[in-house]
DNA sequence: TTTCTTACA
DNA sequence: TGTAAGAA
């Protein structure tokens, strides 16, 4: 096939075509005589894939590793940059939704003022571009990558002197399913589920559960120990999924990673997941009280939330808070949706 | 007529 | 990636 049979059976251009070929996407035959490209069926659908893989917003440089692994049979990369699209389509939705919710900011304040007063548009302004920031400046700082095959036996193997950050794990993630206890066809999301110990808790009785973990790695185990648990790849400061899907969302030893500034939006998050009337409960790291406590230091990369900020954010959204104390830093949080 | 390459937007 | 120009 010559290059415009593919131009029309595909409805694209040939200037595309040589782009992708440019780039190393494709590589068809030349004609001797002419240096007519020559296309096999095999190209035809290489570039239908990479059309597809286009349309979902994947950019050439992606495409083409994802175009190798498939050569090689390794369906589970694919299947990892399909998820990261996915995960990156969310983030950006939020923004869109941000950006809207400027606007509306923006249109109000016509109306009543008929004017705009440039403090408000300032402070509308700043405030998208800080919470785009926010979102943008997510990265994978733990390597959880790394960490995902030996984690289970860390979190087993408990040595408190050197893993003070997962003492009472286990005792943490049974309070958690007991908190919740969930009733039979109630749909609950993991968040930072890892490998899908908190997640297992409630499997074991039967409750469907999904579960979200920005390490594909962590996701990998995952789907090895539950096979039937939905997993997607994503984070707390866009969760992968639309608005009221759970019954109830549950995070265990992963909310000390986001900043203080995250963490709100991360509980927006929530909120938003969160049928009304959802239930929430996180086990982790947290300082209980008065600023003239003496904080252990968090470490690189952690922050541990003050609970009187957690309850002040559970307080303003209208959350029915109710919490529990498991040893000097670990806490479970209740919060019921109103 | 068709496609190719190259340069530029 | 689109468009334009000159060549095979």
């Amino acid at each position: 096939m010559q290059i415009n049979e593919i131009v029309q059976k595909l409805n694209m251009t040939a200037r595309a075509i040589r782009f992708y070929e440019e780039k190393g996407l494709i590589s068809p035959q030349k004609q001797a005589i002419n240096q007519y490209r020559v296309f096999t069926e095999q190209e035809v659908w290489r570039l239908q894939t990479i059309i597809a893989l286009r349309e979902v917003g994947m950019n050439l440089e992606d495409i083409k590793s994802a175009l190798e692994q498939m050569e090689g049979g390794d369906y589970d990369e694919l299947q990892y940059y399909l998820e990261l699209q996915r995960s990156m389509m969310f983030s950006q939705w939020l923004e869109y939704k941000q950006m809207i919710a400027t606007t509306d900011g923006l249109i109000d304040l016509l109306k009543q003022e008929k004017s705009l007063p440039l403090s408000g548009i300032y402070e509308l302004a700043e405030g998208s571009k800080r919470l785009r920031n926010v979102r943008k400046n997510w990265r994978d700082q733990w390597d959880y990558d790394g960490r995902a095959v030996t984690h289970d036996q860390v979190v087993a193997n408990l040595d408190e002197d050197r893993d003070p950050e997962y003492k009472d794990y286990a005792e943490a993630l049974s309070s958690v399913a007991e908190t919740i206890s969930p009733q039979t066809g109630e749909v609950g999301l993991d968040l930072g589920t890892g490998t899908g110990n908190l997640a297992g808790q409630f499997l074991a009785s039967g409750i469907t559960m999904c579960g979200v973990d920005q390490s594909k790695e962590m996701l990998r185990q995952c789907r090895l120990k539950f096979p039937h648990m939905e997993t997607k790849l994503g984070n707390f400061l866009a969760i992968p999924y639309l608005d009221d899907q759970f019954d109830f969302v549950v995070s265990s030893f992963a909310f000390h990673h986001l900043t203080n500034e995250q963490k709100q939006l991360s509980l927006q998050e929530m909120e938003r997941v969160l049928k009304p009337n959802g239930r929430l409960c996180l086990a982790d790291l947290i300082y209980s009280e008065a600023e003239n406590e003496i904080k252990p230091a968090a470490g690189a990369g952690k922050f541990y939330a003050s609970l009187a900020d957690l309850l002040t954010w559970f307080d303003q959204h209208g959350f029915m808070v109710q919490y529990k104390q498991i040893n000097s830093l670990l806490h479970i949080i209740h919060a019921i949706k109103a």
